[in-house]
DNA sequence: AACGCGTCGATGTGATCACAATATACGCGC
DNA sequence: GCGCGTATATTGTGATCACATCGACGCGTT
């Protein structure tokens, strides 16, 4: 199964673009594992275009942390999360996060907070029946929906970039702990926040649901003595 | 004059890498000023290397916002800042500065101070005689010095793209004002609070001397009115 | 002298070729 | 059967070529 394709809508976007789009909707779904090694040739054979814009697009994930290269032999791959890392990634999500909601507050239309009670929906939906591709994207257009009205594209961009780097590890949360046992997100105390226009209780919300997330995958990181050196590889 | 140049010393960097540093390092120092335009082979022919791994480097520095890409005419260029932009990068610097400091300040070693004092006093010295490189480069080589204690290079690299988008602006900025009229720093604050070992007294210190400076170039944005249109080419 | 239009040059983008370095697979010897 | 060295394949990197597109400049006309 391939993991990537191509956006075949537009004519006149870039194609390293089209591949940026591609690659990155992959990882911030987590449909490349940590560690999963990956090939310029291949990419480009499996998107059926030349390596060259396939090479911009991952000099630029590269750029954002979203891939990296091995230090001594030069192998391309996604990165493992170390619990130094996690914890780092966790108090920039703390901050960033609650701060575009608390500033998309005052902005929010009644379409958009439509559009959060629909993807709240299909997100429990997906969640009793175990779907754990539907869940992630449930809940990224939840919380980038949100970030969207913000108006703060500079936050938006540094979300997406942190988004990008615990994508591929929400994945190995979720095998390891299932849908099942996920704790109640904050979604509703959101939505009910927005309505109420307060942005420090829509704050405290994203915080929480935030925080709640990323200590879940600290668990993981933690409980894991060694990974287990089985690859999957994605093409 | 050459504001790029390539650092000659290890011999197996790539040499991407290295036009990557080169070109960080002008931006970050101010040597290449807002809305100038930059062209890939130009940068190649003054690097003295192909056109292919400046176009490696250039896809880096757009992911980072340090670059930009004209939307209509694909001409490639320094950035502007606008208002709005200035305040968002305000409210990310003095978050992850002051959170960078705060997390130096257990770590801090006596010869770090000491490098400290050295950056702080080659800085009274430029901001006296009025020399803007030097100025920048020791008030650069200060806090930079601070945020490689704190040991979190995911911070440490967010600080690094901060500073590489207000780089540009600092140089207007000083042509605007000029260093005669600066305000205090905070830096013997600093340094005390870090003798001390005080992180909040460190990280109120840090965000003094961020605000400070972002308020001035915000106070640059503001009065102009319109730009003027002459643009200088650095080559 | 001012304006319109066409040409030329320069730009970013994509494809292809070449190369050194490394991982992987295979086969030989023990 | 197992370890190890060699050979092959694949990797990222850099250079060069080709092309569509847009800006700049100059010439011509009014």
């Amino acid at each position: 199964m391939r993991v990537v394709s191509l956006d075949t809508a537009g004519g006149d976007a870039k194609v390293h673009d089209q591949v940026y789009d591609a690659l990155a909707d992959a990882l911030i779904k987590g449909q490349i594992p940590p560690l999963n090694p990956v090939s310029l040739r291949t990419l480009a054979a499996n998107l059926g275009v030349s390596p060259m814009p396939v090479r911009e697009a991952v000099r630029r994930l590269i750029a954002e942390k979203a891939l990296e290269l091995q230090p001594s032999n030069k192998r391309l791959r996604v990165p493992d999360l170390t619990e130094k890392r996690v914890l780092q990634l966790t108090k920039a999500r703390e901050w960033v996060e609650p701060e575009l909601a608390a500033l998309a507050t005052p902005r929010m239309t009644k379409d958009a907070i439509r559009r959060l009670r629909d993807d709240d929906a299909k997100l429990m939906k997906a969640l009793s029946s175990g779907d754990v591709g539907g869940y992630m994207q449930a809940n990224q257009d939840f919380h980038f929906c949100i970030y969207a009205q913000a108006d703060a594209d500079l936050f938006y961009d540094l979300a997406r970039t942190l988004w990008l780097q615990v994508g591929p590890f929400m994945r190995v949360v979720f095998g390891r702990l299932g849908t099942v046992q996920l704790p109640k997100d904050h979604h509703q105390d959101m939505i009910a926040a927005f309505e109420s226009g307060d942005p420090e209780a829509v704050r405290a919300s994203m915080q929480s649901d935030v925080r709640e997330g990323m200590e879940m995958m600290l668990d993981v990181i933690r409980s894991r003595a060694e990974p287990e050196p089985k690859r999957r590889r994605a093409k």
